[in-house]
RNA sequence: GGCGCUAUCGUCUAACGGUUAGGACGGAGCCCUCUCAAGGCUCAAAUACGGGUUCGAUUCCCGUUAGCGCUACCA
């Protein structure tokens, strides 16, 4: 029986690494058929906020990432300390009634104080016990075998055969001496009650699965499966952090801008995991008929977002195509929120006909505001008369061409049948009628209706906006044209 | 400081000792074209360094360097 999990503390907003990890344990469960469980491991109370935790949920959610079990770690205290006390029964830990504080520490010197205490790892059992029934707070500590092996080893999924002297393992805690099982105590004995056969995780961990491959034995049980996997870091190599590069790192940043949840999850699989097979842009079923731990490699890998683009690249390109295989329906649909966002009174109808203009032009969502303000605008914001001038041309070209333009559609031919074949039929007779270009004459065109030289097409273009707005528009552009220039004094 | 992990184009990665070191993003150029986008083609761009082992190392071993992680009564 195959049993994952995902066990984020609630201390911080869902960040990409972790839904990376979150992922990865999915699919692997998914692929194989087995349990997916969700752990809130919330032992560490002074920093837990509701929050951190709805941001978790809300980041889930968004993904279409689902779980089989639930669980949370502050709900199973008692099946921690007992498991911690078994082990102190068992003679495998000990009481340390010393107090200092992390301050103490000084981590750039060799600091062994933690890791061998002979007075207190000596202390003989009658005054241990005579010392905590007077009330003496202690922390307990796994005693580390130092005497009866040599190293502890055990085989990573990913990074292969493990091993580490007993020496360089310190006496870590298991109890605080506020009675608290410790993070390696609760989530070792969690992993041991739940089943979990394998612990798919962070590379971070890599050094504490020393530790917890002793805790698994002290708890008399075979330890699980382990596979670490390589970190997600910053353009500048320090490990991504909401503190340091700010909402970037935050899953819901990704939504508001636009990524659709399949180009997420398709991205990040690609930080760390590999096909092999130069495939890159897969669908959530691909990437679970195609995962394994086999494919996952050991180095850290950037996230390349920088301070003027928070998005890397490749994500933004690989939305871009997962945008391209939306059924139009279903585009429009998910538009519709961007463009209320940017302030476009846009109603389904719409945008079912504004989208297809824009669907292959966008790479995220919110793209539409950029792209589709043409149909949504009146009237156009202000633009530089000058962007009416076709090339090669000049102000009495765009005018001649312009004039043409609405005589031409003024005519009764389209009072009916304003489509895209049918302008695109008579604006290139016209083109041709006045000895231009065909750029030359849909140039200008463009720019009077869009205000801009980059647009969507411009029959289509012309299409949705109507015969209407297109005439006034042309309208207005040959008044700009006319208009005497303005004088000073 | 100690211990652990890692090291291929700018970035993500492929290459179970033998390849002109492949692909993708991004960049540059050309083509197509009503602009943009898309598409097609082309170019620039990498095995950190030093030793071994081997007929032959990106690949195996050692060292150096660098980065990251752990070293806490945080997770």
């Amino acid at each position: 029986m195959l049993r994952v999990r995902f066990a984020p503390s609630p201390t911080g907003y869902l960040h990409i690494g972790s839904a990376r990890t979150f992922i990865f344990n999915w699919l692997y469960a998914r692929r194989n058929g087995g349990t997916m469980i969700l752990r809130i491991d919330d032992t560490d109370v002074e920093r837990n906020t509701q929050e951190s935790l709805d941001s978790i949920y809300e980041g889930l959610e968004w993904l279409d990432l689902s779980w089989d079990e639930f669980y949370r770690q502050s709900e199973r205290g008692d099946l921690h300390r007992k498991a911690a006390e078994a082990i102190f029964a068992k003679g495998l830990a000990y009481r340390d009634f010393r107090t200092f504080t992390f301050e103490d520490l000084d981590l750039s010197k060799a600091d062994v104080h933690a890791k061998f205490n002979p007075e207190m790892r000596e202390m003989p059992k009658v005054e241990s016990d005579m010392r905590a029934a007077a009330g003496e707070p202690f922390v307990l500590r796994f005693r580390v075998p130092r005497e009866s092996r040599a190293d502890v080893t055990f085989h990573d999924l990913v990074y292969g055969a493990q091993s580490k002297a007993t020496a360089d393992i310190e006496d870590f805690a298991l109890l605080r001496s506020s009675g608290v099982p410790t993070y390696h105590m609760a989530s070792c004995a969690d992993d041991a009650d739940l089943k979990i056969s394998h612990i798919i995780r962070g590379q971070d961990h890599l050094s504490n699965t020393f530790k917890h491959v002793l805790i698994f034995e002290a708890l008399g049980i075979e330890p699980p499966n382990f596979a670490h996997l390589p970190l997600l870091i910053a353009p500048d190599g320090s490990k991504l952090s909401k503190r340091k590069h700010g909402p970037v790192v935050s899953v819901t940043t990704y939504r508001d801008a636009g990524f659709l949840p399949q180009a997420f999850v398709n991205f990040v699989c690609l930080l760390g995991w590999s096909p092999k097979d130069n495939r890159e842009v897969m669908s959530r079923q691909e990437l679970i008929d195609s995962f394994s731990l086999e494919g996952i490699n050991h180095s850290n890998a950037t996230v390349n977002f920088t301070e003027q683009d928070p998005f890397d690249p490749k994500a933004v390109w690989l939305n871009s195509q997962h945008i391209r295989a939306v059924p139009v329906e279903q585009l429009a649909e998910q538009l519709l929120p961007f463009a209320a966002e940017a302030g476009f009174a846009a109603d389904r109808a719409k945008m079912l006909q504004v989208t297809p203009l824009i669907h292959e032009r966008i790479q995220l969502l919110r793209d539409v505001k950029t792209w589709a303000d043409i149909f949504f605008l009146d009237p156009l914001p202000p633009y530089d008369k000058a962007e009416l001038i076709p090339q090669k041309g000049d102000a009495a070209m765009a005018t001649t061409v312009l004039e043409k333009a609405r005589q031409v559609l003024a005519t009764a031919d389209f009072t009916a049948d304003f489509t895209h074949d049918a302008l695109d039929a008579a604006l290139r007779a016209a083109a041709a009628d006045l000895r231009v270009k065909t750029g030359q004459m849909f140039q200008p065109i463009r720019v009077a209706v869009c205000g801009r030289k980059v647009a969507p097409p411009l029959f289509e273009t012309l299409e949705v906006l109507g015969r209407e707005t297109t005439l006034k528009r042309i309208d207005q552009a040959l008044q700009m044209l006319t208009a005497p220039p303005r004088t000073e004094n």
